[in-house]
DNA sequence: TTGAAAGCGCTAACAG
DNA sequence: CTGTTAGCGCTTTCAA
C-alpha cells in the first residue's frame, strides 16, 4: 500500500498546523485580510499552495451568509429562443453579483418534476420555464422566490412574466387579413398542446377565426415537433389535407422556417401562393429567405423582468407580482 | 415598530422547537426518512411549512460532501455557437449529477480575468472557454479540476480539447482551390486577432496560401466583429480592396453568413462570382440561401469531452489530458 | 500581529 | 421510533 493515503481533504487545520500558525492567521493570509504580517502571509500562502488547500465552499458560505445563487430552468438551449431569455437573465443576475445554474428539461414531464425536486435544495431562487402546472406548484411550495418565465396566465399563486399572445395573436391575424387571406392554416407545437398546459396561442387563433368569420377551425390546426424538420413535416401534411391554404401562422418561428422552406420546396411561392407568419422574433428570421414576418417579443426582457420579479421576493416574501410583454409585429418578406 | 422583528433565518432548531421534538427528528422528516412516525413527519413539516423553513444548502453541504457544481465559462450565449456546447457540457454534467453554474464573459479581458478570479470559490471543478491566458492561469494556479474548452494548441500544463484547425482548413482550401479558386481571402474575428492569443486558423490560412502559392496573404485578411453584421461590414471593405476576390473563408459561420448575404445585396452571385467558406457547422447554416459550406466542429462533443476530462482529474489530479476534435468538411451550395 | 473561543446549521452514528 | 453526541471547515468576535 502506498505510504501517503489520505483520502480526507485539506483543511485551514491541516495547513495552519504545517506552517506552524493558528488556523486564524491562514484565514487572514487566505482571504487577503490586513491584520497580518507580509511575510507570514507569504510562507502561509506557500504552505497552502503545496499542500493544494482549497476553502470549502460549503463551510466558508455557511458563516457569511453573502452569495446568492439563481436557479434558471429552460426547455432546450438548442431552441434559439432561450440563448436570448438566458442572457437577459444572466445580465440581471451578475448585475446583483447572483450566481446562475442551469438546468434543462426539454419540457419532458418527468424531467421537469425531477428538477423541480431537486432545484430548491441547490439554489437561493429560482426562475423557470415550466410546462407542466405540477412542476410549478413543487417549486412554488418549496417556499424559494420563484418567478415562472412564462405564466401563460395560469391564475396560480405564482409571481411570473406573462406574454399578451392574445394581442400578439390579433396584431397577426388581422395583418393577413388585412392582405385578402381568409385561409390561414395554424401549425401548432404538439408537446404544448398535448401537455394540458394552457394554450394561449392556439385558443387566440380559434376565437379570431370564429369572430371574424374566417372559414377555418380545429380541422386547419396542424401539429408539429418544435424544430424546422417538424414545421416542414407539418407544412407537407397541411399541404396534403388543405391545399388551398394561403397563409399559415405558425406556434412560433423555427417551426414557420421550416414549414416556409417546405412549402417553397413543393413549389409554392413565398408569399405570393402562401404567407408564412412566425412568432417570437428570433434573429434567425432575418436570415432566412424570404426574411420572415413574425411576433416579435423582447426575449431578453422576458429574462430580466423574471429576476426583478424574485429579487423583489427575496425582500418582500409572498408577494405575487406579474408583468406582461407585448409582442409586435414586425412585417417582412413572407407576409 | 412591528412586534415580529427576526432577520435571523429559520433554523432547525427552530422548527425542532415549535414542534417538540429534537432537531433530528425535523431532519428526518424533512429528508424522507424511513424511521420516523408518519404522523410525527406530518405534524413536523406542517409546522416547518407554517414556519417558512429551509434548510440551508451551505450546512447540509457541509456534512454530506456529496453534490459537485461545475462552472461553465463561455463567450456569449448569443453566438450559436455556445449553445451546442452548453448543450453538451449539460448533458455530461446531468449524467454525473452535477450542477452546473454558467458565467458569460464576452471574451473580454476584464471580464475574464473577473470570472476567473471568483469561479474558483464557488464551484467544485470548471471548464471554460477562455480567450486570455492569464485567467486560463488564474484557474488553473486555483487548483481546482479545470478544462479548457479551447486549448487552441497552447503548452500550459493545462487539460483541454483542442480542435485541428490546421487539418480543417486544408480540407477547406484544398476543396476551394480544386474549384479553381486562388483569389481566396479570408475574414478573421477582430476581437481574436487583437487578443494576442494563439490563431490557428489565420496562422494555417496564411501556410497554406504560401505553401500552394496562392496569390494572397496578410493583405487578404479582413477583420470583423464577430455577428452577421460585422461579417457584412468586412464584406463591404473586403470587395473595396480587392473586387477581384473569388472566394471567401470566414472565420465562422455567423461571419460568414454575413459576408455572404452582403456580396448578394452588392450584386454578385453565390458561388457563381464569389465562393464562401464557414467554420463551425451551425444549424444556421442549412437554413441560409444558398446554404453554406462549412468545416462542422461538433460542437457538443466538444463540450462532453472537456467534462469529461475535469471528472477524470477529480480522481486523478494533476493528469494533463488533451482530446481533438477534427473539422469535416460538409460542402453544400455556397461553394 | 497573532491566537483562542464560539458558533454558522445540519446530518451521521449511536444509544435509548 | 426518537434523542444525544459529535463533528463538517470556516470566519467572527474578543483577548493577548
Amino acid at each position: 500500500m502506498p505510504t501517503t493515503n489520505r483520502p480526507r481533504r485539506v483543511t485551514i487545520d491541516d495547513v495552519a498546523r504545517a506552517a506552524r500558525v493558528s488556523r486564524q492567521t491562514v484565514s487572514r493570509a487566505i482571504n487577503d485580510k490586513s491584520e497580518i504580517d507580509p511575510e507570514t502571509r507569504r510562507r502561509v500562502l506557500q504552505v497552502a499552495q503545496e499542500m493544494g488547500y482549497r476553502p470549502s465552499r460549503f463551510a466558508r458560505g455557511m458563516v457569511r451568509q453573502d452569495v446568492t445563487t439563481l436557479g434558471l430552468i429552460i426547455a432546450d438551449v438548442l431552441n434559439p429562443f432561450f440563448p436570448e431569455v438566458v442572457d437577459g437573465v444572466l445580465e440581471a443576475a451578475d448585475g446583483r453579483g447572483w450566481q446562475v445554474v442551469v438546468y434543462a428539461t426539454g419540457s419532458e414531464r418527468a424531467k421537469e418534476l425531477a428538477v423541480a425536486e431537486a432545484v430548491p435544495k441547490h439554489v437561493d431562487a429560482c426562475v423557470g420555464f415550466i410546462l407542466h402546472e405540477e412542476a410549478i406548484r413543487t417549486i412554488a411550495s418549496s417556499g424559494i422566490p420563484f418567478a415562472v418565465l412564462d405564466r401563460r396566465g395560469r391564475d396560480l399563486a405564482v409571481a411570473g412574466v406573462d406574454i399578451d399572445f392574445r394581442d400578439g395573436i390579433r396584431q397577426g391575424l388581422d395583418h393577413l387579413t388585412e392582405r385578402g387571406h381568409r385561409r390561414i392554416a395554424m401549425i401548432d407545437d404538439r408537446a404544448h398542446a398535448l401537455s394540458g398546459a394552457p394554450h394561449a396561442r392556439r385558443a387566440a387563433y380559434l376565437a379570431y377565426a370564429r369572430d371574424h368569420g374566417l372559414p377555418v377551425g380545429e380541422r386547419w390546426i396542424q401539429p408539429a415537433d418544435n424544430s424546422t424538420e417538424g414545421g416542414a413535416a407539418a407544412m407537407d401534411a397541411l399541404l396534403a389535407e388543405h391545399p388551398d391554404v394561403t397563409a399559415v401562422f405558425a406556434y412560433n418561428d423555427l417551426i414557420a422556417i421550416g414549414a416556409m422552406r417546405q412549402a417553397m420546396k413543393r413549389g409554392r411561392e413565398v408569399p405570393g401562393d402562401c404567407a408564412f407568419l412566425g412568432f417570437d422574433g428570433l434573429a434567425l428570421g432575418e436570415l432566412v429567405d424570404p426574411m420572415l414576418t413574425t411576433l416579435y417579443i423582447d426575449k431578453r426582457r422576458f429574462g430580466k423582468l423574471a429576476v426583478e420579479q424574485v429579487a423583489t421576493l427575496m425582500t418582500e416574501p409572498g408577494e405575487v407580482m406579474d408583468a406582461v410583454i407585448r409582442p409586435e409585429l414586425v412585417v417582412r418578406r413572407s407576409t
